[in-house]
DNA sequence: CGAGTTCATGTTAGCGCTAACGTTTCGAGG
DNA sequence: CCTCGAAACGTTAGCGCTAACATGAACTCG
């Protein structure tokens, strides 16, 4: 069934212009060819039990002769439901962000839901604001907020309203909005519970940005779980490489490296690796590395990295399952997924 | 100005059932308070020109007491313009797709449309078939399609139809579609110009997964570039670094190994640098390696890695005014964005 | 100073769909 | 044979918006 030549789509002609220039088949065209009433066409559509088998069919081959294509904007319109739920994500290219995106929307598609997205650019509210405005304008049955910051989540619990909305984000939320994210602390106290039964007692952190949500956890768990005694040296990094690879050079341009550090994510522990290669260390044994995240590659870096594994895919699929039960109107509730040790070859006991 | 309280989303009240529960506020209520008639309302919306201040004013006031938000649904049914792209991407969580998605819908929100987005699960055409038609049905103003495989670029073009459509692909296409890449022939052949410079004679390939269009490219112009009298070894891997580091383990188990080798990507150089390191050989005294992407990471692997970078926000840029164009009718072009050439140190001339 | 403009605004008729209710048909049951 | 009640459809009235046309006031100008 080759496409019918004469859809047309955009500024479709108004018939009572009397121009015989054909517009996109409605549901009165289906209707009209089939003859049975528009609603009877609906009724097919929407699988309702009340049409018998042999119109059910007529109508079937008039929808497939006339390649005739539901308008769902009419539909929204009519029923106030989308089946299209907003997400919005913070810009960075970085492996959290965009495989929980991908996560959702794959989890989304699954469960019948479309996705419309948006990314921010900065880190400015009014952006967030502005998202969420369009989201609500456009009808979307709910709303998905990756907030990384405290800006972001604030926006976005000021921008919801009472819109079904799902926060996937580490920091805290009081209203009755669900939240998810993967355990960012836990992730971190396992590193350092790794670390500490390796037997290393002076552990230092390569932390993420100050004001992202994810570092601070992490830098939190961290300080939390030094030993008595540890100074707990830490530098701050972009979550880039090349910040890590400049915050490994101070630490050890500091002299006295701690035999142990703990990075916040896997591309600072790239560049931290190299700092020790080009300073001519030996990895795990004369320094432990431990990163976050297990991105594509931290099992073949040089030695192959352990971490702390995210789980995109169930953040993915609990997100759309907290959605679907807050636009069914079950109450919030918050969920954290445990993050996973992986365990290779850049940590070992301290060793001589 | 707080949320009011009776915004209620959902199975609006219908008003003739006489009801006292409160709807969400439409054009009508704007009017009514703010003493005009709603398509003034809708004038003011659209900010045409025939409205004066005071009224302007005015209806600007009762829209932020009611606290009104115009319904998209009602003016995509009145119009036939949504305002929304549709894009579609391979699921990959590699930097490719992700950071071309992420460019794009920063580019598109920038220009006035907002993205609705569905990445693939699999390879099958169906999926991009199903993608496409919601879109359709959505009544999206464009489709981007960012099309890695022969078969998703096929179902693409056939579901399309007469939707301005812009093809992200390295692939052939003979329909009046518009087509957009960065120039991953060209990148290949920069890469191997500059080993053959540095006086390589042999230059082995760790290619991409052969289904995947931009693997294919660069594998095409590697061979085409190869020097009379070399072998042109070549082994396939699947763009992840563990495929990197099995497919030099192979290479190296040869025996004779070249003194170059041009990698498909960065993730893949990453497992190829772990295997160089582990057999004992120094990069690049011994071996020359050069990746394709300058991924984050890059610039801080051990060595620094020489590579080919794709400036996905210019393709995200041009991928939208290759739309815009679309959507205005003028004419398909295609575009190709050049790549460009990073040296960094993990290339070298072929030393003792 | 009256006819023709222009400007600001109102009125009407849809966009394509669904919900609610009305109508017809047909068979069961008394 | 007639009543009643499903089952299977048809009809009507919106959803909230915009385009097109209608109206009325102010204003220009010979």
């Amino acid at each position: 069934m080759s496409a019918p030549i004469w859809r047309i789509r955009k500024k479709r002609t108004r018939l009572w212009l009397m121009d015989a220039t054909r517009t996109t088949p409605t549901m009165a065209d289906v209707a009209a060819r089939a003859g049975v009433s528009h609603q009877t066409v609906s009724r097919v559509l929407n699988n309702q039990a009340a049409v018998s088998a042999a119109t059910r069919a007529k109508v079937r081959a008039a929808i497939e002769d006339l390649g005739y294509r539901r308008n769902l904007a009419a539909r929204t319109l009519a029923t106030g439901n989308s089946g299209i739920i907003g997400v919005l994500v913070s810009s960075t290219n970085l492996s959290g962000p965009s495989g929980s995106l991908l996560a959702i929307e794959q989890n989304a598609r699954s469960k019948g839901f479309w996705v419309s997205m948006a990314s921010l650019q900065g880190r400015g509210s009014q952006e967030v604001a502005d998202v969420i405005s369009h989201f609500i304008d456009q009808g979307v049955d709910g709303l998905i907020a990756v907030a990384q910051t405290e800006s972001a989540l604030e926006a976005t619990l000021r921008g919801a309203g009472d819109l079904p909305t799902v926060l996937v984000t580490s920091g805290a939320v009081d209203e009755g909005h669900s939240t998810l994210d993967i355990d960012q602390a836990g992730g971190a106290r396992m590193a350092m519970t790794l670390l500490k039964g390796l037997g290393h007692t002076q552990i230092a952190h390569l932390a993420g940005p100050s004001y992202d949500l994810h570092a601070a956890a992490r830098l939190g768990a961290w300080r939390e779980s030094l030993l008595e005694g540890d100074p707990g040296v830490c530098f701050e990094g972009d979550w880039s490489s090349n910040s890590g690879y400049l915050a490994m050079m101070t630490l050890l341009a500091q002299g006295n490296p701690p035999s142990a550090v703990f990075v916040a994510n896997d591309q600072m522990a790239f560049g931290a690796l190299r700092a020790l290669h080009e300073a001519g260390l030996r990895i795990p044994q004369d320094i432990s590395v431990i990163g976050f995240d297990d991105i594509d590659g931290s099992d073949c870096s040089f030695p192959p990295l352990t971490t702390i594994r995210q789980n995109h895919d169930a953040l993915g699929e609990v997100a759309i399952e907290l959605l679907v039960e807050a636009i069914n109107g079950l109450p919030a509730r918050s969920v954290k997924i445990p993050a996973e040790l992986i365990t290779r070859s850049s940590t070992g006991s301290p060793g001589r």
